[in-house]
DNA sequence: ACAATTCTGTTTGATTTCAAACAAAAAGGA
DNA sequence: TCCTTTTTGTTTGAAATCAAACAGAATTGT
């Protein structure tokens, strides 16, 4: 486990805490690592699990699909993020999603039981690593929040507006790359591709923004109109 | 705030306490009572906050509102329930909705980060505690992917069979009541109601659904269409 | 370098939603 | 009870999305 310190060192899961911490508390969490080629599924909607996964590398989606192959993504876990705490700590629940490797991947699976059942002995990290837990949480209530905000505006164009204005501003520049490529984008923003990208192009017409691929510009302040 | 007793020892967060723990807790972590009149903010878009909401009677909404006065309306939070913790937990955030009282109604605020930064002295209920909140906040994640599994159908019908059999079978009958008007359910699922109120109608012809106000009766089974 | 695959932009008609206005029904207050 | 206000259902034209098909560009692997 100890070739995975370096990742795990900077997540801010574990920032603050000794390699040795570190190592007892995945010891004590049962901390297990799984390789995973692309497109193989970590978790299934439908399925219980007891364990939250971390990316260690590569990245992981969360998404949903229906019978006719709509696809819902809910977001993008990058090395570092959680994922399936929310159904890790709810006993009881059914996952709502899955979780696809957008790549080969190493993910790190946790015990969430394990780490809010008091530990028999030693392990006095279970304050910190709850009130990690509590942060890890609440990051995700405000992605989540962040996506109802963006599906909740009516047309294509206003979607778009609202998500790109909300990575420039979390880049902090006007000029930005986005994780997505089109259809996922698309799928983010539970829109058609063909519409979407139709509408890419408007916007870039009327001088708006500016994209190639992945990449992103703001050309002029939307946030007054 | 004895006389709060009764509400909060049937609440989850409290549930396996006595009426002593409870009272140390209110006090460890700054508890206030706020009444309101119906439609009063309680938080609003833009603020910073350190305190998270308990409803101890009526109702409040936490909504989204945009400058042409649409309403996105994120939950809808009944006695018991809690609102703006995600936001009170993420030091350095800011609220991304607005809570308003749907009538008039008391609300208990709580300081979360005195919740989670550790009692100077004899407060050890602070473990349950922030096991608590970590169920509370798991919670609102998942209320929140419902809420998205639901925008995320592409018409209006099928954001409506979509909620509708999600409220049936958290009822455990095809017979239930939902908490929300047209008007706010329309809100809810970020569609028109005129186009809403139509389609109601039209899977009442086609013998799909039944109702009558805030009361529905599902007829059919729709989950295999 | 080449071929195969994936990604992206464009167009089309059919369908659906939006937005506004209005009337009927129900609820609430004096 | 009566009047006012709120809620709900209906209709309409205009606008937007959906769904499918296609071609060109970019990427990937051999």
């Amino acid at each position: 486990m100890k070739q995975y310190l370096n990742t795990l060192r900077v997540c801010p899961f574990f920032t603050g805490m000794s390699d040795d911490e570190i190592l007892a508390i995945l010891k004590c969490v049962d901390a297990r690592v799984r390789s995973v080629n692309k497109d193989a599924f970590i978790f299934r909607a439908g399925d219980a699990t007891e364990d939250m996964g971390l990316v260690l590398s590569g990245s992981v989606m969360m998404i949903q699909e229906d019978l006719w192959g709509h696809r819902n993504i809910l977001g993008k876990c990058l090395p570092g993020d959680f994922f399936g705490e929310p159904y890790a700590a709810t006993p009881g629940s059914v996952l709502n999603l899955s979780v696809i490797a957008n790549e080969p991947s190493q993910i790190l699976l946790l015990n969430v039981r394990r780490m809010l059942t008091t530990c028999p002995t030693a392990c006095d990290h279970h304050n910190k690593l709850t009130r990690n837990l509590i942060a890890v949480l609440a990051n995700k209530v405000l992605s989540f929040n962040e996506k109802i905000t963006h599906m909740s505006r009516r047309t294509t164009r206003e979607k778009l507006l609202s998500y790109l204005s909300a990575e420039s501003i979390r880049a902090g520049r006007t000029s930005f790359d986005i994780p997505y490529d089109r259809q996922q984008l698309a799928d983010y923003l539970c829109v058609e591709r063909a519409a979407m990208s139709a509408e890419l192009s408007k916007l870039q017409k009327e001088g708006i923004l500016q994209t190639n691929r992945k990449h992103f510009e703001l050309l002029k302040d939307t946030t007054n109109e």
